[in-house]
DNA sequence: CCTTTTACTTATCATTTGATAATTAATGAT
DNA sequence: ATCATTAATTATCAAATGATAAGTAAAAGG
């Protein structure tokens, strides 16, 4: 296995997985956020609860731009936050009703997207779809 | 074959991709371009001699936009540009030898970090991850 | 020819994002 | 009790990016 060709291999399917990842969640997102934001509340929406400090760490951004952010989002009535009760610095972070209507409203525009692009897949194409996304989780992308 | 758990594992995985991304680029670029420069470089380097149209598709930015970006790696001396000689309202763009040293560079890193990731991977791994990396870029992100 | 379309450029403005420093409040360590 | 550290906030500034409008030059289509 000559791991040179495995690089440029990789390196194309990311290229690829960005470019799909554009087409599947354009325009999903409401027009209230940007898309930092959205980043945002996509990671929290996966994770919840979350405190500031795991956005940034996870988000690659400064504690500082991330109050920033969540700020926001609190305004926007999209964030609840929570003080831990142990340590009162803490806080934890949920998304508000409406913060997971518009979620759930993007993520069902990007699954609807998702089906379309294995509209024509067999049923044994996507089984070995779904052993090759297994594969690459654990062995790769780890 | 559930399509909705299949879809979920692909978001898992986009996560997880755009996550590597991020820890295999990081700082590979050079610091004298923005990271929307680094893109459109990236862009150029794999898919040379392209035109400032494709470039604002692939990109998925204006052409004004594009057309600023480009004059300035064009400063930088990292591009060059030449005209068709057919339609001469058409450009390439093509890496300069500088735009060239700089990607390598770039590159180089991102290779090294991308070895260190697969460095306790077996041979028969590397060879589910090569079929999977095949099967996922022509039968999910074509 | 004359008009329309295409490819690209320039200029300008608003917004978003990134970076930095200073501050608050709570906790931990000695 | 004091000092250091941690978690988060606020304020401010600079830079990058996105959006829009107007303009140039060449080509294409009647």
């Amino acid at each position: 296995m000559d791991k040179k060709i495995l690089f440029n291999k990789c390196i194309t399917l990311l290229t690829s997985v960005h470019r799909v990842t554009h087409e599947l969640t354009q325009n999903a997102k409401s027009e209230s956020i940007t898309p930092v934001q959205y980043k945002i509340l996509e990671y929290i929406t996966v994770s919840q609860p979350v405190t500031p400090s795991d956005i940034s760490d996870c988000q690659h951004m400064s504690m500082s731009n991330t109050s920033r952010e969540l700020k926001k989002l609190s305004e926007k009535n999209l964030i609840k936050k929570i003080s831990d009760t142990e340590d009162r610095r803490k806080q934890y972070i949920c998304l508000s009703k409406d913060g997971e209507a518009l979620m759930n409203e993007a993520f069902a525009k990007v699954e609807l997207r998702f089906l379309d692009r294995i509209r024509n897949a067999s049923k044994e194409d996507l089984q070995e779809i779904d052993r090759a996304l297994d594969i690459l989780q654990t062995k790769l992308f780890y």
